[in-house]
This record gives C-alpha cells, structure tokens and sequence, in this order.
RNA sequence: CGGGGCGUAGCGUAGUGGCUAGCGCGCCUGCUUUGGGAGCAGGAGACCGUGGGUUCGAAUCCCUCCGCCCCGACCA
C-alpha cells in the first residue's frame, strides 16, 4: 500500500515553464518524473511504478506469444557496429566513448548487430528456428534535437524484438504474430491506435508497418481513409498513377508572359491576356532539386506544395538532395528561375520525375525556358516525357484515397511501435547462416519490432488526461484505487487504512492519501492530478456508514456503504 | 546544424543602471482550521547560469562560453 504520508513524492502546483506537451507538464507536476538534461529523465516512484506496469504488460503479451526474453548490454564495443557499417553509418546520433585504454565503444542506439551475433554463437540449424527474441533495455541516442519530455529523449527505454527464419514464408508468420502481439499489447495499455503502411528506409527489407496513437503533439503525420480503413504515413502514400488518352491539346503554343516568375502571377496573365480562364492547377512547377550532385527535376501540379521527405523517401539510393539555389541557377545558363518547363530536358540533360498526379496526357501551361515566356498545352507523353514516376506532392486533407477515391483524412500521431521485415541485410553483414534440409547453408532472414517503452507511457498520458490531470488506464495507474481520507477524527483514517489492507488481500492495489495535516482540498487535488483511476473519500458521510466512490475518467460519484465496498469493488475490478 | 525565446531560492515569477533582490507556492516553528490547492504570527532558503568587460556603482548595459525550451533540418 502507498501511503502518501510517507511516499517519497511533492507534487507541483505550477507547470513547469520549460514544458509544453501535456504529458511532459503534468508527469512532471504529478511527481512521476524530474529533467536532468535536454532528454533526459530521473523517475520518482510513481513514475517507477507506472514505467514498471507498462513494461509488465508488454513483457506478458512477448511471453505469452512465445517469444524469449534476453538482455545485452547498452554499453557496446564498436566491432560488430564497424562489421555492419553502422559504426560510421549511424552518424552524430550514435554516443561513442572510449575506456581506459582508448578502445572505442558505444551505447548502443539499437541492438541489432548483437541479436544476430547472439543468434549466430548459439545456433547453427535450420531445425532450431524460427526464432523470436526480445528485450527490454535503455537505448542512446544523441538526437539533434530532443523534444516533448518523455516523447522523444536521448536516453529512453525499447522494447526490441527479432525473429529469425530460413524464409520469407517463415518471416511473415513471424511478422503476423508480432503484429497480433503488438495489438494486444496496445489495446491493454489502453492507446488508441492505427496500424499504418510505412516506409521501410535505409534498413532495407520489404514491408514495415507502424503503430501510431493519434494526438496532436505526435511528429508523424498520416494519412487515413474513413471508408476502406487505408492507412499509411504520408511518407509511405502511394497514389495512383493516372492515364488519359493523348486528345485535343493543340499544338505547343509559346506565349509572351512578361514578368511572370510566380503561379500567381502566371495565371492572372494568362486569364488577363488571354482570357484563358485557368487556374492554378492548370500550371505545370518545376521543382529543381540536386540529389547527390545531378540535376534533377519534378513536375507536380501549379496549385499544389511539394513534400520534400515524400521525395527523399522515394528516390531509392540518393543520400543527399537539396533544393536548388541561386548558385545552381548561375551554373546552370539554360535553366531561367521562374520559367522552367520539362520540354527541353532531354535536350538539358536533366532526369525528369513526375508525381502522378501529373497523368500521362494531361497537358499544361509551364515555363518556355525562356525569360518571360511560358508555353500551353505541353503534354506530357507528346512534348516531353518522364524518367519515372515518384510520390512529390505534399498530401491534404481530402486528396483521394488510394485504394478506394473516397476523400482521406490527415492526423498527426506518436509513433509508439514499428514492425518489420528486415530480410538478411544483418545476417549477411554477419554471416549468420544455417544448414538448411540438404546440408546447405543459408543465410537467415530477421524481422525487427519495437515498442517504445517510455514513449508509449507518454503517449498514454497525452491521450488520456484532462486540465486537471493524468488519467491512467487500469493497468498503469501507481494503484488502482486512491483512498482519501478527511478530517481531523482518527476514524476516517483508521477506517481508509482497514479497507486499504482489505483491498490489497484481494490483489487490488492501493494508494492512500493519510496524510494528516493537509487539507481536504489538497487531497483531492492531488489525487485527481496523479491519475488513479479509482478514488474512496472516507470523510463526512463516514458518519453514516458511507464512502464516497469516485471514477476519475467519467466523474461519476456514488455512495457506498462502508461493509460493502471490498466486495463491490473485487467486482468491478474484478 | 539554421532561426527564435529564455536562464533570479525546490517550483512559478517581479525587478531594464542606484539602499539589505521582492512576491506566490512549497519547506520549518507555534496557534487556529479540515469536503475543493486553509488563516494568523514567526522563520530558513539566492555565488541573479559562467567568465570577462563598461561604470563611482551591474541581476539590469556589452562580449564569451554553458544550459534549457520552441520552429525547422535530422530521427533504426
């Protein structure tokens, strides 16, 4: 039983000034946590408590889906990072160190070298997989920019799990049941949350999904339909390409469009001048980019914004783009600013990507490469074509959906687990092989998936908190039930602390508030800010048999009388 | 790493060149009080982020560094 006459805690009556999320403002109000740096946490009791139950539940789901709990350190050496190029690929984030003998290690940012090699020491048979380990351990990470509290910290603590298989038939089963598992994990910490399509990235591998729990303060952004259930990071949106029969566009026509470097200044002439009656999306842009060096070009349409990490995440293999500058432009004669069009880039030497948006005979009115002259019914797959089609536009609210046309909606989410099939980049990295039936040897595929621990805490408070406080799902909450007791009688307190004791024999956790100087007010502050989801005021109705029961969530108040709140509580809770 | 903001007691803050740095919360002592962050009285607690400079005089003005927060870039 927590007795919070004694828990080591104090409670802030203030936000703290240098907090902004809400999770972050009233964890630290509550007392669960304090700031030590930029990203960094100490955790007081509570907050051990409520940190400990999450990790409970997800160490509950990973066993009871067979998968084996291990443990490696968080200080590494940097050998197996240097045998996967991670030691150099990982870049600033990665916190490196020396020890007395100027050797390198660091503290590991994520785990995957070590599984593998655990996984190769230990085994060497096709017979001995699949295989699915996991552990629960503090991970490092020198992010540029810590932010939101807890959300996203140098140090925080992941859950990370891998599965080992010969095949990719193996690796689904592996992937679907760390789905299933990631589901019910989720749903007993009491997080709403979409399963969406991501991008897999510079891990490599086929297919990777995320768990997203909506909330304002998330940085991820996804899209979802209300109709089909299609979900993916924006990041990860395919839409479809069009196509239109190549028909009535007359020829490419070069019109005289004195001072016209803008969209908006392009179609106030062409509607002045020549009564054309276009709009925006009418025009062709010219999105100029530099990817490693090349110039590249893509065409979106003129009423829509480009997304620049839609581009990055679908140029396969370009590690560094940039938008292009004035310098490029003084480089680059032949390309005017402001009136840049696609017929001319074969002639250029310029690679030409479209968003799909931009359909195969659709045609347009963009720059003539010239100053001052744009061209009309530039069609595309007549006057010019492309080297490809990739995803560039920045999606809104309403875009169709993908998989059904219907409009999609846009929200913003924490990320709180990914899953997925990381296929042999590691296990071959590290020559982990099997002998398969026929005595070959075959290198191993692996699935990754992880949960953030600290984050997903976090995400819980910021879904589930009102102006007054936290309110903890029944499985993280430091107790069940927050008995209160009032008044300056010895009674109330006695009677909270039997009831307290009785509770506990029924395996229901408690937190009691006998705390014999504070005032009522206080008390109930408290109690309401820390989160329990339960709360008992033994107080003024005690004189009638009664207690007070409150349910934090709804609000919701009743009278119960003394003799029969264990049973009725080992009911509810039950 | 670019842009912006901020560092004054455990927390929240006032103080923009001039007396012993002020207030609220919290903390300690005493009395009163106990169903919504109680009242009165007394008290402890501050190298005003750091180092330098300007000045008769600096929390206040200038520079350096450090730290924290926000936006962006980045983020297996």
């Amino acid at each position: 039983m927590l007795k919070m006459s004694s828990l080591f805690l104090r409670t802030l009556r203030d936000d703290p000034s240098d907090a902004s999320v809400a999770s972050h403002k009233l964890l630290v109000r509550a007392g669960y946590i304090r700031p030590i740096a930029a990203g960094i946490f100490s955790w007081l009791p509570l907050g051990v408590i409520a940190l400990r139950n999450v990790e409970r539940v997800i160490r509950d789901e990973m066993d009871k889906a067979g998968f084996q709990e291990v443990h490696f350190p968080a200080l590494l050496p940097k050998d197996p990072y240097e045998r996967s190029n991670r030691w150099e690929e990982y870049g600033p984030a990665l916190f490196r160190l020396q020890d007395r003998k100027g050797s390198d290690y660091l503290l590991g940012p994520t785990h995957e070298e070590m599984f593998t090699l655990m996984v190769k020491s230990e085994y060497s048979s096709y017979k001995d997989l699949p295989l699915s380990i996991y552990q629960i351990q503090t991970k490092y990470r020198d992010e540029a920019r810590p932010r939101s509290g807890i959300i996203r910290g140098r140090e925080f603590i992941m859950k990370d799990s891998y599965s080992f298989d010969l095949d990719d038939a193996g690796l689904e089963v592996s992937y679907q049941k760390h789905r299933a598992a990631y589901i019910s994990t989720f749903d007993r910490l009491g997080l709403k949350f979409n399963i969406v399509s991501a991008v897999s990235g510079a891990m490599g591998g086929s297919k990777s999904e995320e768990f997203l729990a909506p909330s304002p303060t998330g940085e991820d952004t996804y899209v979802l339909c209300p109709k089909c259930g299609y979900a993916a990071n924006v990041e990860a949106m395919v839409s479809k390409v069009g196509k239109k029969e190549i028909a009535k566009a007359p020829e490419m026509e070069l019109l005289d469009t004195p001072d016209t470097p803008t969209i908006e200044s392009l179609v106030a002439v062409m509607n002045q001048k020549y009564q054309a009656n276009v709009s925006a999306s009418d025009t062709l842009k010219n999105i100029l980019l530099v990817a490693d060096g090349a110039v590249i070009s893509i065409l979106i349409p003129g009423d829509r914004q480009v997304d620049l990490k839609r581009v990055e995440a679908n140029l396969a293999g370009v590690k560094e783009l940039r938008l292009f500058e004035d310098g490029d432009f003084a480089k680059n004669p032949a390309l005017v600013k402001g009136y840049v069009g696609p017929q001319d880039a074969k002639k250029l030497g310029i690679k030409l990507y479209a968003d799909p948006s931009v359909v195969v005979g659709s045609h347009w009115i963009t720059g003539a490469n010239t100053k001052n002259k744009h061209m009309r019914y530039v069609t595309h797959g007549r006057d010019f074509s492309v080297d490809g089609f990739i995803e560039a536009v920045e999606i809104n609210q309403g875009d169709p959906c993908p998989s059904c046309d219907s409009p999609i909606i846009i929200d913003r989410a924490i990320e709180i687990g990914h899953i997925f099939q990381l296929g042999r980049k590691y296990a071959q990295a590290l020559d982990l092989t099997v002998l398969d039936s026929q005595g070959k040897s075959q290198v191993v595929t692996m699935g990754s998936y992880g949960i953030g621990v600290t984050r997903a805490l976090a995400a819980i408070a910021e879904q589930s908190h009102d102006e007054i406080g936290i309110i903890w799902p029944d499985e993280i909450a430091p107790a069940k039930v927050h008995i209160v007791a009032t008044g300056r009688e010895d009674e109330p307190f006695i009677q909270a602390e039997r009831i307290g004791k009785e509770l506990e024999a029924k395996g229901i956790s408690v937190m009691i508030d006998d705390r014999r100087e504070a005032s009522p007010g206080v008390k109930f502050k408290d109690a309401e800010l820390i989160g329990n989801p339960y709360i008992l005021i033994f107080g003024k109705s005690l004189a009638q048999g009664q207690v007070e029961f409150r349910i934090r969530r709804s609000g919701e108040k009743s009278e119960i009388a003394l003799g029969e709140i264990t049973s009725y509580l080992v009911k509810l809770l039950g």
